[in-house]
DNA sequence: GCCAACAGGACCGTTTCACTCCGGTCTCGA
DNA sequence: TCGAGACCGGAGTGAAACGGTCCTGTTGGC
């Protein structure tokens, strides 16, 4: 299709979202999150794990462990969440690597998609979990 | 990586920008098209068949036959060509199929997804094949 | 009628997606 | 201290999409 966004960021944007809803600090076990947002367990273990490693989760093992947001809901946007899991935000691989394409300094098309990333960019970094997350559950 | 344009919609951006910078109703063949472009002739035929589907070039066959703009530059967008290629654009299944997503009306996160895509469609929109073609040859 | 050029369907190797599995490690609490 | 509960992390997997190729038409100009 082309465009569209992995199951893996629509998953990692549910889950937290569903951290964001609790008070600062609050761990959720995995399954807690998988239950609630109907994510297959295994595979959301994979997603909490690129969000640990990229800043934006910690994680407490051992009994009565699980995950929280690393910092508070309203510094962490959709754009962070989706470029810990699939990577860097790239339209075309032309915006992504100045190598591949030869001719971006002339190149018309080039700057076309440069505006539509940042557009896209814009809007998704400038949403943060807080004003996704519904009336919060004390 | 996700929010990727596939190279299918690449090059149909680019064969169709370099039919725009004939005089209109030029008819440039095959050959020409992925010589000038850099783009395999074979899966070129297959692009250029989609979007002459599509109704936005228009072919002629038999000798001296070729590809040429089904209307002017300026009233094809890439938007329209990249959605003659590879289908709808929508930045995450919940804001192409409305049953996907249940929880749609009071979903914030649906929100934010649709106003995601609404601006990239807008860019995308706003870009006509005219403005992407360099000088025009005679 | 020949040749140039598109039409279109079948095919195909590779990569990515979307998950699963499993052994390992850590930690709390009884 | 020991064991159950929970994350860690790497390997594996089936299906689908991507990115093409190929071959047999069919069309049309000369």
């Amino acid at each position: 299709m082309g465009l569209q966004l992995t199951r893996g960021g629509e998953y990692a944007i549910r889950a937290m979202t569903y951290l964001a809803r609790y008070p600062e600090g609050h761990v959720a076990s995995l399954r807690d999150i998988g239950r609630a947002q109907e994510i297959p367990e295994s595979f959301l273990a994979k997603i909490l794990q690129s969000l640990v490693h990229a800043g934006l989760a910690v994680s407490q093992r051992g009994a009565h462990g699980g995950f929280a947001l690393a910092r508070p809901a309203e510094q962490i946007t959709m754009r962070d969440v989706i470029e810990a899991v699939d990577g860097p935000i790239s339209v075309n691989l032309c915006t992504l690597d100045p190598e591949e394409c030869k001719r971006s300094s002339t190149c018309e098309v080039h700057k076309a998609w440069l505006r539509a990333q940042e557009q896209l960019m814009d809007v998704l970094g400038g949403v943060t979990l807080k004003s996704l997350a519904p009336q919060p559950v004390a």
